[in-house]
DNA sequence: TGATGAAATGAAATCGCTTTCAATTATAGG
DNA sequence: CCTATAATTGAAAGCGATTTCATTTCATCA
């Protein structure tokens, strides 16, 4: 029982060579009925299945996707640990991959040729990126020929592969346009980093372009930045909020697990939300709506966001027959402002 | 750049063959230091790294190793969504795994034989069982002659394999102990099902003797089933608990998750948690200490439980000259009770 | 009926590595 | 200096598939 069967012993059996078994299976080459019945009759009996190592090597085609997300702190376990909106979006990954008959395998980027010697180790047939990485990342990435997927990415090269986004433009201004039209005028914006992060700077101009167009006073000192989205660091930007010398009623946090540190803070200094406070968050993360108050926040179906990425990676997996060097593909899913309870008009 | 080099390009580079070049890098033969070095150099001139796919099919040996999860609802990924104990469980292993060289694919079990081919198809070298599985999966399971760890598992087999758990009856004890000793007497224990859940069943076996212990009535009817650990099951808990006729002014739950949900239903039924209701939870999520009021609750490490399933798996993997038939040890993590503002005396 | 081209099948090479077993070289003992 | 023994190395056979290319078989048609 320890031992499979392989595709010799199928042939054996069927009456045939290991070629023709081979052909059946794969419907490559024609083959007489009569013996693809054969051949499948045998298979059936011996519980005959592929092995996967082996098709790999001679294919160099592994079913296997990797994905890979930035190695922000010590490792990408303890990113995992902090951060709800990875897991969810794998969760959308694994499902179609399964669906593929695919498996996925996940990796923290290290520098870039570990990475790509990572993908060609394990022979890996598409990846999705998600996250923020270092140009020249791409730069070698490019160079493995293999179908890639970003999320999230306002790169420059972000062009050049398959991209799954958002407009986070808009999720930017949504949030603070419901602040400002419920009265809110001293808004505070909570990001990891400006700097860095793109997505952020995106919902950043949304903000800007919010405020600007209902021609409130833009102000530095109501920019946060917490260079990291575990919880802790939301409860940090909570409590500079608590002791800034401007005073705010509103705030917008670029996530919700962000959100989430604010408002604990906020409350456990004697602030009140959404009495005190308003606050918006931005993903709409599976706890959002099970905290009190039940927070207002941009829902982005990140799960969605894993599947799509995965059906686009399989499709391009699948193009044997890619005309043109992969076609620049480009989804934008919907978000929504989500208005819970964590807001309120002035 | 694309193509990497093989053993063979070193092994001409170096001028020995290819066998000489394995010897030195498995170093599993004695190889003169002269052309140890030679090797050396040219394994780094090359940029050398070994092809897994290549190792695995003549080693079967595939430096992989397999999570399962139950298959609960309709996929692993919906799983997944909905609990944050998978995820800080796998963010261990995942961790743990990386650092021995390995990488890690999880699956949903979906009948043994599946799960026996998929083990067989990616030469998986060894498998960590999360969570609950049918008797007959542990019978196809151990057919595989790999090292096998269970998690939280109580099962007949369980000690047929490697383990990891925590003292589960301890946990239940523990957090009913500290209503009783607060004052409580009516207090509910809500669980995602006694009949099937073996974990859920120790717990309540330590609920029961705490009650016991005090003197206290035990009544059926202050046990629930949700059957499921997401938050809105805890909800629907937590809203029954409202309407019922005995009334109760503690619950404990056997999740965090489930214990978030039935405070959010207290507090949408106008009930103010711990004045009304004090309320304990089980593991200790991330989030726990972040909700208001933050959440008593029976801290495991779940992350340390994920690193120490899989160095234990890696130690035994590594066990090539296994004496016995692998020795059933098993690990039981540490618990501790976390006192927060979700209970009060009454 | 024999020639001809298409259809069906198989032998063997290949993918990149490990490992057995034999061959070669070095070392030591007499 | 020669042989016995130990230490190094390499040739070649797998591992389990795919795939090229040649071969056989079959229809078809003149």
């Amino acid at each position: 029982m320890k031992n499979k069967s392989t595709i010799r012993d199928v042939a054996k059996l069927a009456g045939v060579s290991s070629a023709t078994v081979s052909y059946v299976l794969n419907g490559v080459k024609k083959v007489s009925d009569d013996t693809k019945q054969r051949v499948l009759k045998s298979v059936e009996e011996l519980n005959y299945y592929p092995d996967f190592t082996a098709i790999s090597l001679s294919k160099s085609k592994s079913n296997l996707i990797g994905v890979m997300v930035p190695l922000i702190t010590d490792s990408p376990a303890s990113m995992f640990k902090k951060n709800q909106y990875y897991h969810e979006f794998l969760s959308g990954v694994e499902m179609i991959a399964r669906n593929n008959n695919f498996d996925t395998m996940i990796s923290g980027v290290g520098d870039p040729e570990e990475c790509s010697n990572w993908v060609k180790k394990r022979n890996l047939d598409g990846l999705i990126f998600v996250g923020l990485f270092p140009e020249n990342l791409y730069l070698e990435m490019s160079k493995l020929d293999i179908p890639i997927v970003l999320i999230d990415s306002y790169e420059e090269h972000a062009n050049r592969y398959l991209n799954v986004q958002i407009d986070d433009e808009l999720g930017g201004y949504a949030a603070t346009r419901h602040l400002i039209e419920l009265g809110h005028e001293k808004i505070v914006f909570v990001a990891t980093s400006l700097a860095s992060s793109p997505v952020d700077r995106k919902r950043y101009d949304g903000y800007k372009r919010a405020i600007t167009e209902f021609h409130l006073p833009l102000d530095d000192r109501l920019t946060i930045e917490t260079n990291d989205i575990a919880f802790d660091y939301g409860y940090k930007a909570g409590e500079s909020i608590v002791r800034s010398s401007v005073h705010c009623t509103a705030v917008v946090a670029v996530s919700d697990n962000l959100a989430i540190g604010i408002i604990k803070a906020l409350q456990d200094n004697g602030k009140r939300i959404p009495e005190d406070y308003s606050i918006v968050g931005f993903d709409d993360i599976a706890i959002s709506q099970y905290i009190t108050p039940s927070l207002t926040t941009v829902r982005q179906d990140v799960f969605d966001k894993g599947k799509t990425a995965t059906e686009l990676l399989m499709k391009s997996i699948n193009d044997t027959d890619a005309p043109s060097p992969s076609g620049t593909t480009a989804v934008e899913l919907p978000i929504k402002l989500i208005i819970r309870d964590s807001t309120k008009a002035l």
